[in-house]
DNA sequence: ATGAAAGCGCTAACAC
DNA sequence: GTGTTAGCGCTTTCAT
């Protein structure tokens, strides 16, 4: 036998194709007619097909989910949330590279395949191609990250200026004084909102030293290579360095211990993203916390109102940021693991 | 204007819609009529639709990855790898969560809905119920984990006898004799087989002293709670521990840390899995490479031979293991990041 | 090489 | 509440 149809249940229920589908989806249908169908279907192992269902329905229950790179603890994080949600909500997660910019905004107009009810798009970099094709798209889409103002799109920001400004509050505090930042790409969304975010808060400060170098990718390898250059470099030594990201301040941490520096006493590392790397380092990354799990269910959440109602007015949702002390910053728990205690990383 | 189809492009171009759609494939068709239907569509930027194209052609160009957990590391390595091989033949991935064994035998029967051509799947815990679906299974599928013999499905296996022999060779040859094996959850797959391989091990000689503990869950968390109470109990202490994985690892090097334990000194640790985070940790965690990229290739490759052709017999197909050695079971490069050298983790 | 027409499996008007 | 029918957009016979 070869595909079981919703014709073959008709027939079997003794109703017509019009009942069946009624019946199984609910809609207006006597009882007796729901337990003939129900029990036709289940004889015959009906199953629906997705195909057929989404051709005529324009809908497909499932979303995409675009980042650069999924192997970014913090994309991991995100998309572990979002799919949660969605999850809830019967929608399936197709996950995408965003690859380059052409190839964004190639996937953006894809969308009109209609493969998937909506985007939740992570871009690194944002062109004025990429804002446009959103606009654009029939597809609803949400962005988290930052688009130019008043693009008409959904979008989750986080607070990177005051998260890192959190960050230098703390170092100072701590009693740092030459504060150095460690940047990623600097083209990237990102890269320049990190680094406007120290800018910001060192400049607000007159008793600061700072400056900043950039690692080539926002990866371990390259903040190794970045930091080892940034020692090489530096006359007298820093006191703190605040990395773009995690695992780039992970790279720092490496390249520290090889020259032979103890962090925190002879340099401070922060982190940002606090991803569950900062936990696996020794000592604890202290990490600036943008929300990554907040942001992903906000961006989840803004993605099926509006797939809801789609004349809703674009919104832009902010997450706040915090602070994660751990050991790179502060002496005392280096050498006592937070999970002594039992308490986790905020959810 | 609403949608552009198939039939605006043929209207535009001038000539019928059968011919378009050869046209737009790739099939037979005079290159002036090529070349009138290129414009046309480009002109009325047409984009072919998914559900219409599925429905007639029982493709979708999508394949589904399921595992239990998504944050685990493996699984995004894994992930990562897949995404890498199938993009490449322009199939989209979709990512679902197994759940338990009821939900992972529902997501295989969902298959037959027809919104994937085919499925990798890594089960935690392997029913017959499961074994029966997957064999009853119309979509492709291919399992990455171990199956009972003569299971009709092609599966990749790890061989984690192998690895785990690797790690107590690597131990007793560093002077360990009193060795523990820190299990997750005994009723899974990787539970079942890690703990086998190390029995099978440590029979091998007859100079170890040796026992079994068990985590709640193969997270740091349980690693870190097992770990506690294996110190609590063991009345002399442990040459060294290997772990079910590198998350349980990290556990125990926490809660050695905790206790005033020195690695490797006090304690050698090994992991399995080699992912990411065994170069974070400090030391380093020496990890049993199971080959979980190179699985993860395999399966790809395997589910789209299949695909391509179904009468394919079913294969198995065992990746063979490595260990990399790292601080946390040698005392010499404990301190230098292995960044400095400029070598990676095998790909 | 091209066109006419059927039909993939389903849902949604519409009439009863 | 139920049945008949049209049609979602596309590919693929089958003629020509």
């Amino acid at each position: 036998m070869g595909r079981v149809t919703i014709a073959d249940v008709a027939k079997r229920a003794g109703v017509s194709l019009a009942s069946t589908s009624r019946a199984l989806n609910g809609q207006v249908a006597s009882a007796a007619t729901v337990e003939k169908v129900r029990a036709a279907a289940a004889e015959l192992g009906y199953i629906p097909d997705s195909a057929a269902r989404s051709l005529r329905t324009r809908r497909t229950g499932q979303l995409a989910f675009a980042v650069a790179d999924i192997g970014n603890p913090v994309y991991v994080e995100m998309m572990r949330e979002i799919e949660s949600v969605v999850a809830a909500e019967d929608y399936r997660l197709v996950v995408s590279r965003t690859g380059d910019a052409d190839a964004t905004v190639d996937l953006v107009r894809d969308l009109n395949r209609g493969y998937v009810d909506g985007l939740i798009l992570s871009p690194l970099r944002v062109t004025d191609a990429l804002v446009t094709a959103l606009e654009a798209s029939t597809v609803p889409a949400v962005v988290i990250g930052r688009l130019p103002d008043g693009a008409g799109v959904d979008t989750v920001m986080a607070d990177s200026e005051g998260g890192v400004a959190l960050a230098v509050e703390h170092l100072v505090t701590g009693g740092a004084r030459r504060i150095a930042f460690l940047n990623g790409p600097a083209d990237t969304t990102p890269g320049r909102f990190r680094h406007a975010g120290f800018l910001r808060a060192v400049a607000e400060r007159n008793d600061l030293v700072s400056a900043e170098y950039s690692a080539e990718d926002f990866t371990i390898e390259a903040g190794y290579a970045a930091a080892s250059a940034m020692f090489d470099s530096a006359e007298d030594p820093w006191d703190a360095v605040i990395a773009v990201n995690d695992l780039v301040g992970i790279g720092i941490m490496h390249a520290a211990a090889t020259r032979g520096l103890t962090v925190p006493t002879d340099l401070a590392v922060v982190g940002i993203d606090n991803t569950s790397l900062t936990e696996v380092s020794h000592p604890g990354l202290t990490s600036v916390d943008l929300g990554s799990t907040r942001r992903g269910r906000k961006a989840a959440q803004l993605l099926l109102a509006r797939m809801e109602d789609p004349e809703l007015a674009p919104r832009a949702v902010r997450v706040p940021p915090s602070l994660q002390v751990r050991g790179s910053t502060t002496a005392q728990p280096s050498s006592v693991s937070r999970f002594a205690s039992g308490e986790g990383r905020p959810r």
